[in-house]
DNA sequence: CAGAATCCACCAGGATACTG
DNA sequence: CAGTATCCTGGTGGATTCTG
């Protein structure tokens, strides 16, 4: 997404170099982010503007969705849709690749449920790990097969 | 794991509270980090010796090979096994609920392997990775159905 | 062979304030 | 409502060296 060119932005390199070999690196890569898959995850329930997204995840800041949702659009599993009026409006969807990855999603989200109990045992225990927020994460509907 | 009690070691904790919501988080949590489901899949392949899996992941640090083992110990994905003896030997290998993990493991390299043309090219036109590393990976049998 | 101890570069992600 | 600009913290993972 680009709309206006603003001249070289603060770019730069990182230093270590990528590791692509097997599958699960690429696959590592696209959903590396705090956010990635639960941002993937919302959008696959149509909440889709990123009011209604900020809304849904209260701990991300604005500034890191962005920056997150702008990572998934340039690796291509979301697309934005800009409205030019006031006051703007915003839609993401996800792209056909994007969907491809949702049953890797759900089956994280299966996965960690079924393991709840267990796993929030042995996290917890984890002493690196302070607090622990156990917001229930309400119950929405996917808005497409897949 | 814990052979002999050294004392206080130097700990600290994450100042971050962590996020535990919906599943999604905790699967997160336990294959957070670089290496880990690489790790996972090296040991379901019976590359169980940490001296094997350091040559199958040679751009690793051993130092960082452990550390993660060690984390995946803790989150009870991975039991290691030290006999006492000169050469020291050990090997790691899956617990129950770290072989429940590799289906999603799978998951993710299948889907990294059907979308590789694709991923490679939107990875790499990202200018934020620098060089990027090709090298193939071997194939190698599961050692047990799941 | 296995791994602990240091040291540190890098960068992901949070806080805050601001523009259109 | 949506997005950008700064600034900053802390933690991940790499390099190196040392032990048994």
């Amino acid at each position: 997404m680009r709309i206006f060119d603003q001249g070289e932005p603060v770019m730069y390199e990182k230093k270590i170099p990528l590791t692509i070999d097997c599958g699960l690196h690429l696959t590592k890569e696209v959903l590396n982010g705090k956010w990635k898959p639960a941002l993937l995850n919302a959008i696959s329930m149509d909440i889709k503007r990123p009011s209604e997204i900020s809304r849904l995840l209260p701990e991300a800041t604005r500034r890191v969705l962005n920056v997150q949702l702008k990572e998934l659009e340039e690796h291509g599993m979301v697309e934005k849709k800009i409205y030019p009026q006031l006051p703007p409006k915003v839609e993401y969807s996800l792209t056909e690749i994007g969907w491809s990855l949702m049953p890797l999603i759900d089956a994280m989200n299966r996965w960690g449920d079924a393991n709840r109990t267990f796993l929030e045992t042995v996290i917890a225990q984890d002493p690196k790990n302070g607090k622990i927020s156990k917001s229930p994460c309400p119950a929405y509907r996917r808005m497409r097969a897949i």
